[in-house]
DNA sequence: ATTGACTTATGACAACTTGTCATATATAAT
DNA sequence: ATTATATATGACAAGTTGTCATAAGTCAAT
Protein backbone atom coordinates (compact mmCIF):
# COMPACT_ATOMS: atom_id res chain seq x y z
CA UNK A 1 0.00 0.00 0.00
CA UNK A 2 1.59 3.49 -0.45
CA UNK A 3 2.01 5.26 2.05
CA UNK A 4 0.19 8.24 3.39
CA UNK A 5 2.89 10.30 2.12
CA UNK A 6 2.10 9.22 -0.92
CA UNK A 7 -1.26 9.96 -0.11
CA UNK A 8 -1.21 13.35 1.11
CA UNK A 9 0.66 14.30 -1.91
CA UNK A 10 -0.62 17.56 -3.38
CA UNK A 11 -3.28 15.88 -6.61
CA UNK A 12 -0.31 17.63 -9.04
CA UNK A 13 2.26 15.59 -8.10
CA UNK A 14 0.32 12.46 -7.27
CA UNK A 15 -1.07 12.46 -10.81
CA UNK A 16 2.23 13.09 -12.28
CA UNK A 17 4.10 10.18 -10.43
CA UNK A 18 0.82 7.86 -11.35
CA UNK A 19 0.98 8.78 -15.20
CA UNK A 20 4.86 7.96 -15.12
CA UNK A 21 3.89 4.70 -14.08
CA UNK A 22 1.25 3.76 -16.29
CA UNK A 23 2.95 4.67 -19.06
CA UNK A 24 5.82 2.40 -17.77
CA UNK A 25 3.60 -0.35 -16.72
CA UNK A 26 1.74 0.17 -20.53
CA UNK A 27 4.92 0.08 -22.43
CA UNK A 28 6.53 -2.96 -20.50
CA UNK A 29 5.83 -6.19 -18.89
CA UNK A 30 5.51 -6.28 -15.23
CA UNK A 31 9.28 -7.68 -15.12
CA UNK A 32 10.34 -5.59 -17.32
CA UNK A 33 8.97 -2.32 -16.16
CA UNK A 34 11.59 -0.20 -13.78
CA UNK A 35 11.44 2.07 -11.37
CA UNK A 36 14.47 3.65 -12.82
CA UNK A 37 12.58 4.83 -15.25
CA UNK A 38 9.76 6.48 -13.95
CA UNK A 39 11.44 8.49 -11.08
CA UNK A 40 14.06 9.76 -13.91
CA UNK A 41 11.41 10.73 -16.68
CA UNK A 42 9.64 12.96 -13.74
CA UNK A 43 13.11 13.79 -11.75
CA UNK A 44 11.92 12.51 -8.87
CA UNK A 45 14.60 11.57 -6.44
CA UNK A 46 15.30 7.97 -5.61
CA UNK A 47 14.43 8.05 -2.13
CA UNK A 48 11.12 9.62 -2.24
CA UNK A 49 9.74 6.99 -4.86
CA UNK A 50 10.83 4.60 -1.78
CA UNK A 51 9.32 7.08 0.61
CA UNK A 52 5.91 6.98 -1.00
CA UNK A 53 5.98 3.17 -2.26
CA UNK A 54 7.30 0.15 -0.70
CA UNK A 55 8.47 -1.58 -4.07
CA UNK A 56 7.55 -2.06 -7.95
CA UNK A 57 4.87 -4.46 -6.32
CA UNK A 58 3.40 -2.13 -4.18
CA UNK A 59 2.73 0.63 -7.14
CA UNK A 60 1.47 -1.99 -9.38
CA UNK A 61 -0.77 -3.28 -7.35
CA UNK A 62 -1.87 0.51 -6.62
CA UNK A 63 -2.57 0.78 -10.18
CA UNK A 64 -3.83 -2.47 -10.53
CA UNK A 65 -6.77 -1.34 -8.05
CA UNK A 66 -7.44 1.74 -9.49
CA UNK A 67 -7.61 0.12 -12.95
CA UNK A 68 -9.89 -2.18 -11.14
CA UNK A 69 -12.37 0.09 -10.37
CA UNK A 70 -12.51 1.98 -13.31
CA UNK A 71 -13.55 -1.60 -14.90
CA UNK A 72 -15.89 -2.33 -12.72
CA UNK A 73 -18.14 0.89 -13.41
CA UNK A 74 -17.84 0.50 -16.75
CA UNK A 75 -19.19 -3.01 -16.51
CA UNK A 76 -22.11 -2.21 -14.27
CA UNK A 77 -23.01 0.17 -17.09
CA UNK A 78 -23.02 -2.58 -19.67
CA UNK A 79 -25.18 -4.73 -17.12
CA UNK A 80 -28.00 -2.28 -17.00
CA UNK A 81 -27.95 -1.58 -20.68
CA UNK A 82 -28.05 -5.32 -21.06
CA UNK A 83 -31.19 -5.81 -18.31
CA UNK A 84 -28.80 -6.92 -16.03
CA UNK A 85 -28.32 -10.31 -17.86
CA UNK A 86 -24.92 -11.42 -16.39
CA UNK A 87 -24.03 -13.81 -19.70
CA UNK A 88 -25.22 -11.17 -22.55
CA UNK A 89 -23.60 -8.95 -20.80
CA UNK A 90 -20.28 -10.74 -20.34
CA UNK A 91 -20.10 -11.35 -24.14
CA UNK A 92 -20.68 -7.55 -24.73
CA UNK A 93 -18.38 -6.17 -22.34
CA UNK A 94 -15.68 -8.32 -23.92
CA UNK A 95 -16.25 -7.14 -27.39
CA UNK A 96 -16.19 -3.57 -25.70
CA UNK A 97 -12.82 -4.05 -24.15
CA UNK A 98 -11.14 -6.05 -27.15
CA UNK A 99 -12.42 -3.54 -29.61
CA UNK A 100 -11.34 -0.42 -27.85
CA UNK A 101 -8.08 -1.41 -27.25
CA UNK A 102 -6.84 -3.26 -30.24
CA UNK A 103 -3.59 -0.71 -29.96
CA UNK A 104 -0.56 -2.39 -28.89
CA UNK A 105 1.47 -1.02 -25.65
CA UNK A 106 -1.78 -0.44 -23.57
CA UNK A 107 -2.09 -0.57 -19.41
CA UNK A 108 -5.15 -2.72 -19.88
CA UNK A 109 -3.68 -5.45 -22.28
CA UNK A 110 -0.19 -5.77 -20.13
CA UNK A 111 -2.50 -5.80 -16.61
CA UNK A 112 -4.42 -8.87 -17.58
CA UNK A 113 -1.36 -10.39 -19.36
CA UNK A 114 0.52 -9.99 -16.39
CA UNK A 115 -2.23 -10.83 -13.60
CA UNK A 116 -1.20 -14.43 -11.62
CA UNK A 117 -3.15 -16.27 -8.83
CA UNK A 118 -1.88 -13.54 -6.32
CA UNK A 119 -3.53 -10.71 -8.62
CA UNK A 120 -6.39 -12.25 -9.41
CA UNK A 121 -6.85 -12.61 -5.32
CA UNK A 122 -6.66 -8.76 -5.30
CA UNK A 123 -8.93 -8.13 -8.12
CA UNK A 124 -11.66 -10.72 -8.14
CA UNK A 125 -12.56 -8.88 -4.41
CA UNK A 126 -12.18 -5.50 -5.15
CA UNK A 127 -14.68 -6.13 -8.32
CA UNK A 128 -17.34 -8.69 -6.22
CA UNK A 129 -17.36 -7.28 -2.54
CA UNK A 130 -16.53 -3.97 -2.35
CA UNK A 131 -19.77 -2.01 -2.82
CA UNK A 132 -17.70 1.61 -3.59
CA UNK A 133 -18.64 3.02 -6.67
CA UNK A 134 -21.74 0.31 -6.76
CA UNK A 135 -21.86 -3.53 -6.54
CA UNK A 136 -21.64 -5.92 -10.00
CA UNK A 137 -23.85 -8.27 -7.45
CA UNK A 138 -26.46 -6.27 -6.96
CA UNK A 139 -26.63 -5.16 -10.64
CA UNK A 140 -27.43 -8.77 -11.70
CA UNK A 141 -30.50 -10.10 -12.32
CA UNK A 142 -30.52 -13.46 -10.28
CA UNK A 143 -34.12 -14.54 -11.45
CA UNK A 144 -33.11 -15.19 -14.96
CA UNK A 145 -30.57 -18.10 -13.84
CA UNK A 146 -31.31 -20.83 -11.79
CA UNK A 147 -29.02 -19.51 -9.32
CA UNK A 148 -29.28 -18.54 -5.52
CA UNK A 149 -27.83 -14.69 -4.03
CA UNK A 150 -25.20 -16.60 -1.60
CA UNK A 151 -23.62 -17.95 -5.34
CA UNK A 152 -23.50 -15.55 -7.31
CA UNK A 153 -19.91 -14.54 -5.61
CA UNK A 154 -19.10 -18.03 -6.61
CA UNK A 155 -20.04 -17.41 -10.24
CA UNK A 156 -18.14 -14.19 -10.53
CA UNK A 157 -15.11 -15.77 -9.59
CA UNK A 158 -15.11 -18.87 -12.04
CA UNK A 159 -16.42 -16.06 -14.69
CA UNK A 160 -14.32 -13.12 -14.53
CA UNK A 161 -11.06 -14.66 -14.83
CA UNK A 162 -12.27 -16.52 -17.81
CA UNK A 163 -12.83 -12.75 -19.21
CA UNK A 164 -9.52 -11.21 -17.98
CA UNK A 165 -8.24 -14.55 -19.85
CA UNK A 166 -9.98 -13.88 -23.25
CA UNK A 167 -9.16 -10.36 -23.06
CA UNK A 168 -5.80 -10.53 -22.19
CA UNK A 169 -4.68 -13.39 -25.30
CA UNK A 170 -6.72 -11.73 -27.70
CA UNK A 171 -4.80 -8.11 -26.80
CA UNK A 172 -1.69 -10.34 -27.36
CA UNK A 173 -2.71 -11.69 -30.64
CA UNK A 174 -4.77 -9.83 -32.52
CA UNK A 175 -4.64 -12.01 -35.30
CA UNK A 176 -6.19 -14.51 -33.59
CA UNK A 177 -9.05 -12.49 -32.46
CA UNK A 178 -11.38 -14.67 -33.75
CA UNK A 179 -10.54 -17.99 -33.02
CA UNK A 180 -10.70 -16.95 -29.77
CA UNK A 181 -13.47 -15.17 -29.15
CA UNK A 182 -15.56 -18.24 -30.73
CA UNK A 183 -13.27 -19.95 -27.94
CA UNK A 184 -14.87 -17.38 -25.18
CA UNK A 185 -18.01 -17.49 -26.08
CA UNK A 186 -18.27 -21.36 -25.99
CA UNK A 187 -16.59 -21.27 -22.38
CA UNK A 188 -19.29 -18.99 -21.34
CA UNK A 189 -21.91 -21.25 -23.07
CA UNK A 190 -20.65 -24.27 -20.97
CA UNK A 191 -20.94 -22.61 -17.95
CA UNK A 192 -24.60 -21.24 -18.30
CA UNK A 193 -25.66 -24.84 -19.71
CA UNK A 194 -23.95 -27.05 -16.65
CA UNK A 195 -23.53 -30.56 -17.61
CA UNK A 196 -25.25 -32.71 -15.76
CA UNK A 197 -27.46 -34.97 -17.49
CA UNK A 198 -31.15 -33.86 -17.20
CA UNK A 199 -34.72 -36.57 -17.50
CA UNK A 200 -35.81 -36.51 -20.41
CA UNK A 201 -39.17 -35.55 -19.59
CA UNK B 1 13.08 -23.12 -25.90
CA UNK B 2 16.52 -24.70 -24.63
CA UNK B 3 18.74 -25.01 -27.67
CA UNK B 4 20.17 -28.52 -28.65
CA UNK B 5 23.67 -27.36 -26.91
CA UNK B 6 21.73 -28.26 -23.61
CA UNK B 7 19.63 -30.99 -24.99
CA UNK B 8 22.27 -32.74 -26.19
CA UNK B 9 24.25 -32.33 -23.11
CA UNK B 10 25.34 -35.36 -21.19
CA UNK B 11 22.65 -36.53 -18.23
CA UNK B 12 24.43 -35.52 -15.73
CA UNK B 13 24.83 -32.26 -16.65
CA UNK B 14 21.88 -31.75 -18.12
CA UNK B 15 19.89 -33.00 -14.86
CA UNK B 16 22.55 -30.69 -12.28
CA UNK B 17 21.35 -27.52 -13.95
CA UNK B 18 18.01 -28.52 -14.09
CA UNK B 19 18.43 -29.36 -10.40
CA UNK B 20 19.52 -26.18 -9.84
CA UNK B 21 17.23 -24.46 -11.60
CA UNK B 22 14.76 -25.98 -9.72
CA UNK B 23 15.51 -25.43 -6.59
CA UNK B 24 16.20 -21.64 -7.45
CA UNK B 25 12.35 -21.19 -8.84
CA UNK B 26 11.15 -23.23 -5.58
CA UNK B 27 12.11 -20.93 -3.19
CA UNK B 28 11.88 -17.79 -4.95
CA UNK B 29 9.08 -16.77 -7.08
CA UNK B 30 9.61 -16.07 -10.74
CA UNK B 31 10.46 -12.48 -10.21
CA UNK B 32 13.01 -12.55 -7.48
CA UNK B 33 14.77 -15.85 -8.98
CA UNK B 34 18.22 -15.17 -10.26
CA UNK B 35 20.45 -16.98 -13.13
CA UNK B 36 23.23 -15.90 -11.33
CA UNK B 37 22.76 -17.88 -8.50
CA UNK B 38 21.42 -20.67 -10.06
CA UNK B 39 25.50 -20.84 -12.07
CA UNK B 40 27.26 -20.06 -9.11
CA UNK B 41 25.79 -22.59 -7.56
CA UNK B 42 27.27 -25.61 -9.88
CA UNK B 43 30.35 -23.26 -11.16
CA UNK B 44 28.01 -23.35 -14.60
CA UNK B 45 30.22 -20.68 -16.75
CA UNK B 46 27.53 -17.36 -17.13
CA UNK B 47 28.45 -17.78 -21.30
CA UNK B 48 27.38 -21.20 -21.21
CA UNK B 49 23.74 -20.45 -19.86
CA UNK B 50 23.69 -18.22 -22.54
CA UNK B 51 24.37 -20.78 -24.99
CA UNK B 52 21.97 -23.26 -23.67
CA UNK B 53 19.13 -20.70 -22.61
CA UNK B 54 18.17 -17.80 -24.12
CA UNK B 55 16.94 -16.15 -20.61
CA UNK B 56 15.35 -16.43 -17.43
CA UNK B 57 11.89 -17.08 -18.91
CA UNK B 58 12.99 -19.81 -21.35
CA UNK B 59 14.68 -22.12 -18.59
CA UNK B 60 11.64 -21.11 -16.65
CA UNK B 61 9.14 -22.59 -19.52
CA UNK B 62 11.28 -25.47 -20.26
CA UNK B 63 10.75 -26.37 -16.44
CA UNK B 64 7.22 -25.57 -16.35
CA UNK B 65 6.58 -27.85 -19.69
CA UNK B 66 8.47 -30.82 -17.87
CA UNK B 67 6.50 -30.39 -14.40
CA UNK B 68 3.02 -30.16 -16.41
CA UNK B 69 3.76 -33.45 -18.17
CA UNK B 70 4.28 -35.54 -14.71
CA UNK B 71 1.11 -33.28 -13.74
CA UNK B 72 -0.35 -35.09 -16.37
CA UNK B 73 0.32 -38.22 -15.85
CA UNK B 74 -0.88 -38.09 -12.22
CA UNK B 75 -4.20 -36.80 -12.93
CA UNK B 76 -4.89 -39.24 -15.71
CA UNK B 77 -4.01 -42.23 -12.77
CA UNK B 78 -6.32 -40.36 -10.68
CA UNK B 79 -9.16 -40.09 -13.28
CA UNK B 80 -8.67 -43.81 -13.34
CA UNK B 81 -8.89 -44.46 -9.98
CA UNK B 82 -12.37 -42.47 -10.39
CA UNK B 83 -13.99 -44.65 -12.81
CA UNK B 84 -13.14 -41.90 -15.72
CA UNK B 85 -15.09 -39.44 -14.07
CA UNK B 86 -14.08 -35.92 -14.74
CA UNK B 87 -15.79 -33.58 -11.95
CA UNK B 88 -15.10 -36.71 -9.20
CA UNK B 89 -11.10 -36.76 -10.36
CA UNK B 90 -11.01 -32.79 -9.95
CA UNK B 91 -11.68 -33.08 -6.51
CA UNK B 92 -9.49 -35.81 -5.62
CA UNK B 93 -6.64 -34.78 -7.51
CA UNK B 94 -7.39 -31.36 -5.56
CA UNK B 95 -6.75 -32.87 -1.99
CA UNK B 96 -3.94 -35.06 -3.53
CA UNK B 97 -1.82 -31.87 -4.58
CA UNK B 98 -2.70 -30.10 -1.52
CA UNK B 99 -1.92 -32.79 0.96
CA UNK B 100 1.56 -33.83 -0.68
CA UNK B 101 2.52 -30.20 -0.84
CA UNK B 102 1.84 -28.70 2.40
CA UNK B 103 5.80 -27.62 3.07
CA UNK B 104 6.57 -24.07 1.98
CA UNK B 105 9.07 -23.02 -0.37
CA UNK B 106 8.53 -25.82 -3.36
CA UNK B 107 8.68 -25.60 -7.04
CA UNK B 108 4.78 -26.67 -7.54
CA UNK B 109 3.68 -23.66 -5.24
CA UNK B 110 5.51 -21.07 -7.08
CA UNK B 111 4.58 -22.16 -10.21
CA UNK B 112 1.07 -22.19 -9.82
CA UNK B 113 1.93 -18.84 -7.91
CA UNK B 114 3.85 -16.88 -10.44
CA UNK B 115 1.46 -18.48 -13.50
CA UNK B 116 -0.08 -16.00 -15.39
CA UNK B 117 -2.08 -15.33 -18.79
CA UNK B 118 1.31 -16.73 -21.23
CA UNK B 119 1.80 -19.73 -18.85
CA UNK B 120 -2.03 -21.34 -18.84
CA UNK B 121 -1.91 -20.68 -22.46
CA UNK B 122 1.38 -22.95 -22.12
CA UNK B 123 0.41 -25.16 -20.19
CA UNK B 124 -3.08 -26.43 -21.09
CA UNK B 125 -2.58 -27.10 -24.51
CA UNK B 126 0.34 -29.51 -22.80
CA UNK B 127 -1.89 -30.39 -20.96
CA UNK B 128 -4.93 -31.33 -23.13
CA UNK B 129 -3.60 -31.37 -26.72
CA UNK B 130 -0.37 -33.06 -26.41
CA UNK B 131 -1.04 -36.91 -26.62
CA UNK B 132 2.16 -37.91 -25.18
CA UNK B 133 2.40 -40.29 -22.24
CA UNK B 134 -1.35 -40.54 -22.64
CA UNK B 135 -4.33 -38.12 -23.50
CA UNK B 136 -6.58 -36.81 -20.42
CA UNK B 137 -9.36 -36.24 -22.80
CA UNK B 138 -9.21 -39.98 -23.49
CA UNK B 139 -9.69 -40.86 -20.27
CA UNK B 140 -12.61 -39.31 -19.40
CA UNK B 141 -16.11 -40.88 -19.75
CA UNK B 142 -17.89 -38.92 -21.60
CA UNK B 143 -21.49 -40.44 -21.28
CA UNK B 144 -21.19 -39.36 -17.69
CA UNK B 145 -22.34 -35.77 -18.61
CA UNK B 146 -24.14 -34.04 -21.27
CA UNK B 147 -20.69 -32.69 -23.42
CA UNK B 148 -20.04 -33.47 -26.70
CA UNK B 149 -16.50 -34.88 -27.35
CA UNK B 150 -15.27 -31.53 -29.29
CA UNK B 151 -16.47 -29.48 -26.32
CA UNK B 152 -14.37 -31.32 -23.76
CA UNK B 153 -11.55 -29.12 -24.61
CA UNK B 154 -13.17 -26.14 -23.66
CA UNK B 155 -14.26 -27.58 -20.29
CA UNK B 156 -10.80 -28.39 -20.09
CA UNK B 157 -9.75 -24.88 -20.21
CA UNK B 158 -12.71 -23.61 -17.82
CA UNK B 159 -12.12 -26.06 -15.00
CA UNK B 160 -7.99 -26.57 -15.19
CA UNK B 161 -7.28 -23.24 -14.47
CA UNK B 162 -10.00 -22.88 -11.57
CA UNK B 163 -7.89 -25.97 -10.13
CA UNK B 164 -4.51 -24.20 -10.64
CA UNK B 165 -5.87 -20.97 -8.97
CA UNK B 166 -7.48 -23.39 -5.80
CA UNK B 167 -4.34 -25.12 -5.37
CA UNK B 168 -2.26 -21.75 -5.61
CA UNK B 169 -3.75 -20.14 -3.12
CA UNK B 170 -4.42 -22.98 -0.52
CA UNK B 171 -0.49 -23.55 -0.69
CA UNK B 172 0.16 -19.83 -0.69
CA UNK B 173 -2.28 -19.40 2.57
CA UNK B 174 -2.56 -22.64 4.35
CA UNK B 175 -4.18 -20.95 7.66
CA UNK B 176 -7.18 -20.35 5.03
CA UNK B 177 -7.13 -24.27 3.18
CA UNK B 178 -10.60 -24.96 4.48
CA UNK B 179 -12.23 -22.17 3.19
CA UNK B 180 -10.32 -22.47 -0.08
CA UNK B 181 -11.47 -26.34 -0.36
CA UNK B 182 -15.05 -25.49 -0.24
CA UNK B 183 -14.85 -22.33 -2.05
CA UNK B 184 -13.22 -24.92 -5.16
CA UNK B 185 -15.83 -28.04 -4.57
CA UNK B 186 -18.59 -24.85 -4.71
CA UNK B 187 -17.02 -23.72 -8.24
CA UNK B 188 -16.85 -26.97 -9.63
CA UNK B 189 -20.71 -27.73 -8.56
CA UNK B 190 -21.74 -24.35 -10.37
CA UNK B 191 -19.95 -25.81 -13.57
CA UNK B 192 -21.54 -28.95 -13.15
CA UNK B 193 -25.15 -28.27 -12.43
CA UNK B 194 -25.08 -24.95 -14.70
CA UNK B 195 -27.37 -22.15 -14.66
CA UNK B 196 -30.29 -22.31 -16.75
CA UNK B 197 -33.34 -22.74 -15.83
CA UNK B 198 -35.03 -26.14 -16.11
CA UNK B 199 -38.64 -26.69 -17.47
CA UNK B 200 -40.42 -28.47 -14.52
CA UNK B 201 -41.74 -32.16 -15.66
C1' DA C 1 12.68 35.21 16.72
C1' DT C 2 15.08 31.16 18.41
C1' DT C 3 15.22 26.86 19.77
C1' DG C 4 14.53 22.19 19.30
C1' DA C 5 11.74 18.07 17.96
C1' DC C 6 9.92 16.04 14.27
C1' DT C 7 8.69 15.03 9.53
C1' DT C 8 9.85 14.78 4.79
C1' DA C 9 13.26 15.02 0.91
C1' DT C 10 17.51 13.91 -1.43
C1' DG C 11 21.08 11.47 -4.21
C1' DA C 12 25.40 8.91 -3.70
C1' DC C 13 26.25 4.33 -2.83
C1' DA C 14 26.77 -0.77 -2.36
C1' DA C 15 25.24 -4.76 -3.98
C1' DC C 16 23.26 -6.88 -6.89
C1' DT C 17 21.25 -8.07 -11.89
C1' DT C 18 21.55 -9.45 -16.99
C1' DG C 19 23.29 -10.29 -21.82
C1' DT C 20 27.42 -9.87 -24.89
C1' DC C 21 31.61 -10.77 -27.04
C1' DA C 22 36.48 -11.47 -27.83
C1' DT C 23 39.11 -15.06 -26.85
C1' DA C 24 40.22 -19.92 -25.87
C1' DT C 25 39.45 -24.67 -26.35
C1' DA C 26 37.68 -28.86 -28.15
C1' DT C 27 36.00 -31.77 -32.02
C1' DA C 28 35.64 -33.35 -36.77
C1' DA C 29 36.93 -33.55 -41.54
C1' DT C 30 40.12 -33.39 -45.21
C1' DA D 1 48.84 -31.85 -39.56
C1' DT D 2 45.92 -28.31 -40.84
C1' DT D 3 41.95 -26.19 -41.34
C1' DA D 4 37.16 -25.42 -40.38
C1' DT D 5 33.52 -25.65 -37.26
C1' DA D 6 31.28 -25.97 -32.93
C1' DT D 7 31.39 -25.18 -28.11
C1' DA D 8 33.14 -23.01 -23.78
C1' DT D 9 34.62 -19.22 -20.92
C1' DG D 10 34.64 -15.08 -17.82
C1' DA D 11 35.53 -10.12 -17.84
C1' DC D 12 32.74 -6.45 -18.95
C1' DA D 13 29.23 -2.72 -19.82
C1' DA D 14 25.04 -1.23 -18.67
C1' DG D 15 21.55 -1.62 -16.10
C1' DT D 16 18.73 -2.63 -11.76
C1' DT D 17 17.14 -2.01 -6.66
C1' DG D 18 16.88 -0.54 -1.75
C1' DT D 19 19.37 2.07 1.96
C1' DC D 20 21.08 5.63 4.64
C1' DA D 21 23.57 9.70 6.12
C1' DT D 22 22.65 14.08 5.42
C1' DA D 23 19.82 18.18 4.20
C1' DA D 24 15.77 20.81 4.29
C1' DG D 25 11.53 21.95 5.64
C1' DT D 26 7.49 22.48 9.45
C1' DC D 27 5.66 24.00 13.50
C1' DA D 28 4.69 24.38 18.52
C1' DA D 29 6.65 26.27 22.70
C1' DT D 30 9.50 29.17 24.90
Amino acid sequence: MPSNKFLNLEDDKKQEIIEAAKLEFATHKYEDASINKIIKNIHMPRGSFYLYFENKQDLYLYLLKTYIREFKAQFIEVLNQNKQDLFKSLIHFYDYIVDNNNCGGNLINNIFINMNSNQVDIAIPELVDSEFDGSIVKNIDLTRYNIKEEEIEILLSIVIPIFFHAVAISLEHPLKKDDIRVHYLKQINIIKRGLERKEIC
